[in-house]
Formats: structure tokens, sequence, C-alpha cells
DNA sequence: CCTGTGACTTTGG
DNA sequence: ACCAAAGCCACAG
């Protein structure tokens, strides 16, 4: 991405990054880009992530796009359901290592496999 | 070009 | 409140 200015495809106030504008990357990379920049200790969710990039029905493509990055340097593991279900924790190298790690950050949990939604949650755009 | 696939989400019973 | 069904959409074959 090289344009500057606001976003323009979410209204998160004061965001500044267009990683959704001026991309000849494909969304897959565009939410990768994202998921990089989840702060430690903060989750968001599939849906937060795809209507940041436009696409607001794309949940399910975000989630795809995720499971591309198992094994990489993406923190996966901070992205969960809308309703802070980790749905993705069969894909990682065993089920249990999604909410280790979120737990090791100080992420709280209100179920066995259900963060503190409302107290992690970090919206893309915001200050890290 | 058409079809199948889902770490999702919403809706209706 | 719980489950089933139907939208959803980028990408691969």
């Amino acid at each position: 991405m090289s344009v500057s200015g606001p976003c323009l495809s979410c209204d998160t106030p004061g965001c500044t990054m267009q990683a959704h504008s001026d991309s000849d990357e494909s969304f897959f990379e565009r939410a990768w880009a994202v998921v990089a920049q989840i702060p430690v200790g903060r989750v968001t969710t599939y849906g937060d992530i795809a209507a940041h990039l436009g696409r607001r029905g794309a949940a399910r493509i975000v989630g795809w796009a995720l499971k591309d990055a198992v094994g990489g340097d993406l923190p996966c593991h901070r992205v969960v359901n809308r309703n802070g279900v980790l749905t993705g924790r069969r894909h990682f190298e065993t089920p249990h290592v999604m909410a280790e790690r979120l737990r090791s950050e100080g992420v709280t949990f209100v179920a066995e496999d259900q963060v503190d939604l409302d107290a992690h949650r970090w919206r893309p755009g915001e200050a890290e």
C-alpha cells in the first residue's frame, strides 16, 4: 500500500490503515496484513476484519485466509468469531495452543473455548 | 466459466 | 434458548 490518507472503507475514527485501498494484493493478503497488527492481549473477529476490508459478508473468507497462514508468523490465535468462541482452534497444531497463547497474553475467558470479548476486543484501525 | 469449499453470520422455527 | 437452513464471497481446480 502506498496511498496516504484516511480509511476509505471503514468508519473507524482516525484509521489510517488503507489495507483495502490501493493494493495489488489479494483479499487474503490484506486480511493477513490486518491480523498482523492485532496488539498482544487483544482479539478481533472475522466480521470486523472483513468489514474493514470493505467486504462485509466475507467473514468466512477471512477464516479461510487464516487457515493458509497457520504455521507462519501471523498471530492467528487472536481472531475469534463474533461470540468470542475460538472456532479456529481445530486448525492449529493441537486444539489447545490457541487458548494457551491467548491465556499467556493475558486474555481472560468466560468459558473453556470462549474469550471475554468485551474486555479484549480490538477493532481494525484502532491504535495499538 | 462453473462448481465446490468453508477458522462466518443471520434468521426462522 | 437451541438447532437447521440459508446467505455470504474470495479462491482453487
